[in-house]
DNA sequence: CGCATGATTGAAGTACGTCAACTCTTGTGG
DNA sequence: CCACAAGAGTTGACGTACTTCAATCATGCG
């Protein structure tokens, strides 16, 4: 695991970062937020489910994973986190998932004191922490909708629709969409096999839903065909 | 929708209700909390996904379930929420899925703005909301490894044992479970069919896991087969 | 007491998983 | 630069575990 030193200024400065959000609350301790950036090779372990709660993870580049597994192996993927997202919360002994990266990655690291601290401090603060969990289980109940009550084939075209409306930036409802993981990682996010996700790819291929670039990257030919796959949630 | 006006001090003394928590507090103006008492007949609808946010739900009595619909009306239970348990978040526009009384049931409603500006003026009270939001995910990830990744069997066995994991007040680690719940929610809480989830209970009680009571209890004969059987999640 | 709703059990079909073969990448070292 | 190996992706054949459809049995409310 390497440490670099967090550049005062370098991710501070950016927009929708933690350290920029206490910025904003205008504290005169908000330079109690100091992140370390840290740099993990795909396939390195962030932290293991159990683990004791150290830092709250802000993704500045490339993806990681956050999985629960069982005894027998079986792996179900909780959620993908790329540019921008939070993982890990404050006030929790320990944590109830273990985070990997799927690809080369760049995070800061958040000392989870030095979080409680600043929401202690700074009701806007803790405004923000509390959105973070709220948006985090919002999405959860969208992947749970998947996972319990949809055919295969709309899982996949909803999981399409999810990595497609996380744009990388500057290319808003871009039609690329980039799949950054494995089909085994899509299959253990889905609760499917990757056989079974192959094969729903290959169809939408072969329908004209989608064509393949290459194995990471496939275009949206037909958005409304694929939304309608989707089987979107009902608001009364 | 019955509104009986809340009588000062009938909840606000109980241990735990949000209403304490904020007292405990001790804010000039924790008054501020002047939750009102609902009481819903099963099957009433407490709010639709999609309705704008008007209150935090505290469950006094009964049970609610929150669900997600799919436009051809299968359904994905999210949570049964009980005595003591927390439904709805601040700071957002509008809900992100529907709560229903599974039995009669009667609430505590504390107006959205109330909670916000408690939150606000007190750190303790905004941790308080925070683990609120964050337990609840966390049982939620474990309700997504069930439903990505166990088999119908293993899914039931789970199910029993966090449903006795909250025991009625007073009768901690109770081998009697109480299943307030229809089989058809079971099921649409474990993405399952009614059918399913019958054939499992019995065949449960074949070999001697568990004593049907009546429908809506069971006693657990053998705890220790049942742990085996939900293949409880690895920890490394 | 009778009807409506929920629970249970049975029979049959199929969608997805399992097993297996093969192909396409990617990366490494000669 | 090419050869090779290891891993990831793809496709096929087959079996079965769960769903679907259907009938019967309990339960509870008017």
């Amino acid at each position: 695991m390497t440490n670099t030193n967090f550049e005062q200024g370098k991710y501070q400065g950016q927009k929708g970062t933690l350290a920029s959000i206490a910025l904003e609350a205008n504290l005169p301790n908000t330079s109690v937020l100091k992140p370390s950036e840290h740099k993990y090779r795909k396939h390195n372990i962030l932290f293991h489910d159990g683990d004791e709660a150290k830092y709250i993870y802000e993704v500045i580049s490339g993806t990681i994973k956050t999985t629960k597994m069982l005894i027998d192996g079986r792996q179900q993927i909780i959620g993908f986190f790329g540019s921008g997202d939070v993982i890990g919360m404050p006030f929790n002994a320990s944590v109830a998932c273990t985070a990997e990266a799927v690809t080369d990655a760049c995070v800061l690291c958040y000392p989870i004191v030095q979080v409680e601290k600043q929401m202690a401090c700074s009701a806007t603060f803790s405004k923000t922490m509390l959105k973070l969990v709220h948006t985090e289980l919002i999405e959860r109940m969208d992947h749970m909708v998947s996972l319990g009550r949809k055919r295969p084939a709309e899982r996949v075209a909803s999981f399409l629709l999810k990595c497609q409306s996380k744009p990388p930036v500057g290319i808003p409802n871009n039609r690329y969409v980039e799949l950054p993981m494995s089909r085994t990682d899509i299959a253990d996010y889905l609760g499917l096999t990757q056989e079974t996700v192959c094969r729903i790819l290959s169809q939408f291929r072969r329908t004209g839903l989608i064509n393949a670039t290459h194995s990471h990257e496939v275009k949206i030919q037909s958005l409304s065909s694929l939304e309608a796959m989707a089987e979107i949630s009902a608001v009364h």
